[in-house]
DNA sequence: AATAAATGAATGAATGTTTATTCATATCTT
DNA sequence: AAGATATGAATAAACATTCATTCATTTATT
């Protein structure tokens, strides 16, 4: 055997895309950049990943993976009523924006940007997991019947992110995040897929 | 006197810029592309704009500057109550993403792009102009006296566009926009400033 | 009215910088 | 020593930007 890979020079690579990323947005960031913050040599960027585009976007299907993850041990936690999972994911979200907040903006950056799209796998993955939600929240009688899964993914998943990183990022006052949140942004969420007609 | 500016040709330039940024994403367009796509040769792009980032800069805050205008123009309009604003600015918005489907999808990409932000003229109209609709809406006892400008700004600026754009490019399936949206959206964003507490 | 001179618009090849990527070499572990 | 990891200088392509030049239009002069 040789010399064993360094995992942590991987952690190391990782972090340091997401915070470059963060800080000076996709387009300015550069491998260069990249390497240097993370101290890790140019070229090895290649032995891992096959470029940016490829490091970049295997960050970001570990985010979402990650993220349905979160919400299938949610659904099989609690899976005879709605409004609990919606309200423990929506409160990891704030959580997790407060504790992790690189990797919360990065994840929020890279939601809105259609170079980088999800694979195949991930989308049937999506795509099943809102079905489920779907059949408890209609049993319960919690959410509307009509309700259309695009409804159910862009309010679960998008509207809570994009509420977070706007209020934090807030051109009008920089505003702290609050337990009140949890519950505003959970009723909302209810209202939305319960007024369909 | 010399030659006039052809003002068709600055026209060409705005209108690839939004088109080569909505098809390759704002990293990937080059100054050539949008020249080439323009019909202008690539150094005339710099006797209008100092470069790139200001060409794009420019185009977003005079999209940005519309919204508004078109706001300011809907509360004179209708200034004794908050719904009709409301929901003829929905309807605009989706009007607008099919009729200016690249022009609407740029401005969509740009609105979560923190490289690009507005001057501080914008931010102040933006401010004023969420200080007028609290006060109507809080008179007609429609939005709660509780809800902050954070809450009107995020849900009558970036909910709507959001939802709207994300029908469009949904990953599970084409959805096409219908009437029924423009009362769903207003109702739901009545809802959300009505129930903070 | 005809012609010349002046002005500023527009071009696109040339420039120099930046960038992703490669590869010969060094280093480490067993 | 062997076999892998890791380095970073070297490479080549892509890029934004500049600038000498050309071209269209207007104004002045006769």
């Amino acid at each position: 055997m040789a010399r064993k890979i360094d995992e942590e020079k991987i952690w190391r690579i990782k972090a340091s895309t997401m915070k470059t990323i963060v800080d000076y947005g996709i387009e300015a960031t550069t491998i260069a950049m990249i390497a240097k913050n993370a101290n890790v040599s140019g070229g090895y960027l290649y032995r891992i990943y096959s470029g940016k585009q490829d490091l970049i976007n295997e960050l970001y299907d570990e985010k979402i993976s990650s993220l349905y993850q979160e919400l299938e041990f949610l659904i099989a936690l609690n899976n005879t009523s709605f409004k609990p999972i919606i309200s423990a994911f929506v409160q990891n979200r704030i959580v997790y924006s407060l504790n992790e907040p690189i990797a919360s903006k990065f994840f929020y950056q890279l939601l809105h940007n259609d170079n980088f799209s999800l694979t195949e796998e991930l989308k049937d993955k999506s795509l099943s997991l809102m079905q489920t939600l779907k059949e408890i929240g209609v049993n319960t009688n919690e959410i509307s019947k009509n309700v259309s899964l695009y409804q159910l993914y862009y309010h679960i998943f998008v509207y809570v992110v994009d509420y977070i990183q706007f209020k934090r990022n807030n051109i009008f006052e920089n505003q702290d995040l609050l337990n009140d949140d949890v519950e505003y942004l959970t009723n909302n969420i209810l209202n939305f897929l319960k007024s369909v007609d």
